[in-house]
DNA sequence: CGCCTGAAAAATGTCGACAGTTGTTGCGAC
DNA sequence: GTCGCAACAACTGTCGACATTTTTCAGGCG
């Protein structure tokens, strides 16, 4: 996969958080698997102290938990959790549309409208296809940052992002986004041009809340034909 | 300061991260002051390693910046960041109530009775009193664990009521919860009891608008009135 | 007088080793 | 054969020391 944010500094530490997060999102390290303070520091050649840092950036990102005496584990999945989520990601960004209606530059505005435009340049090209998972990531991405409040924006892109990508990667139909989605993406860009919050809100919080619906769907789908097939 | 939450594992570091934590909810350790790994390990008599630990735990809980290669800073309040941090809590407590509608047992409800009852009895007995921030906290606490969404509940609880907890206590006026408070602390209840996810949203929601409005202007109060009185 | 330079001091980054706890395994008793 | 206990192995918690980077500040140049 693309690098989700190059974050490099020249620190150990930061580069094996980039790679495990990495790992962790593509499912290169399974959900519930144990990071092994031990063996991870063998794999890497370094010592154990980098890779305690990176453990407890993980943690931040939510990717991991971290039990005290017992060690780190992959973040697991659930249904619960996945839709929990996408609760918290509507109240969020709901509000994030409403501050960018209000906040926005111009020049993000347009930013917001080269994207959509290439999403649907996309679709037609491509009859009826999906928008590319990295488009998508770019649109939420503007749009956030232009509501110009730092603690929203950290929550979702410092923590929900990662998470959501993490699901998204590993079970393929989530990214699914059909031509609804480019056209709640439109009409939410309409509503931050029109400088009304209020619009940009209800706007924002549907679109996440069909997504949300969407997935709730497939994976009751996915859990009544699967029936017990639990993973360890 | 009572401690926010004992959070005790046997680990030095856990015991450093509540005792820091503390102390910079406190102000004992200034705003934008620097957090010295050397300084804090003769202090605590402890070595490098557990400090570093805890330096992460606090930057988990938003309470530092770390940056690489230079340390980590106590967070600065700013009017701004303050004001970002109530636009979140908005978003988030107002799908809490929602959710708490829909998920809250009625024990819980019982409890959220309880906490308003002594708010009020408080009140009365101390004609026009301010509401004990202590029991600010136990209600928004018991609101939000009842919304059984474990991703609202850490952003809630782990992240942004300490923020809040540490903006209280070193400011005075924003502790003075008035009999409004009360009252819209009542209608919550009201709107959960009534399973109305609606009514239990917007009532959230305006109870946090109304707060940030008050904060907002005492700060403006105090900029205009202190001129350029600025911390280093 | 101010600015640049560079060496000294202090701080953070990393390492390897030891201590204490947790989890496992195999033996023996019932 | 099953349960319980003990020795062992593996892992996390902590430490002290070394390496590298940043900061400080004194000296000299313009």
């Amino acid at each position: 996969m693309s690098k989700t944010q190059e974050s490099f500094a020249s620190t150990i530490s930061s580069e094996i958080t980039a790679t495990l997060r990495d790992a962790i999102i593509t499912g290169e390290i399974a959900q519930g698997s144990k990071l092994s303070e031990t063996k991870l520091a063998r794999d890497f050649d370094v010592s154990r102290g980098p890779l305690r840092e990176a453990i407890r950036n993980l943690e931040g990102m939510s990717l991991i938990a971290y039990i005290p005496q017992q060690g780190a584990r992959v973040v697991t999945l659930s249904k619960e959790l996945v839709l929990d989520i996408y609760d918290a990601r509507e109240a969020l960004e709901s509000k994030a549309a409403a501050l960018a209606a209000t906040n926005m530059s111009s020049r993000e505005i347009d930013e917001l409208h080269r994207i959509i435009d290439a999403q649907g340049k996309h679709m037609r090209d491509n009859s009826n296809a999906y928008i590319p998972a990295e488009s998508d990531y770019d649109f939420h991405n503007t749009l956030v940052r232009g509501a110009k409040n730092k603690v929203i924006e950290n929550a979702l892109l410092q923590r929900l992002y990662y998470l959501i990508k993490m699901f998204r990667y590993q079970n393929d139909f989530a990214n699914k986004s059909t031509s609804n989605s480019l056209l709640e993406h439109r009409q939410i860009v309409y509503a931050i041009e029109l400088r009304d919050p209020e619009l940009a809100s209800v706007t924002a919080k549907r679109h996440i809340a069909h997504t949300r619906a969407r997935i709730m769907r497939r994976l009751n789908a996915l859990n009544s034909a699967n029936g017990s097939k639990a993973n360890n």
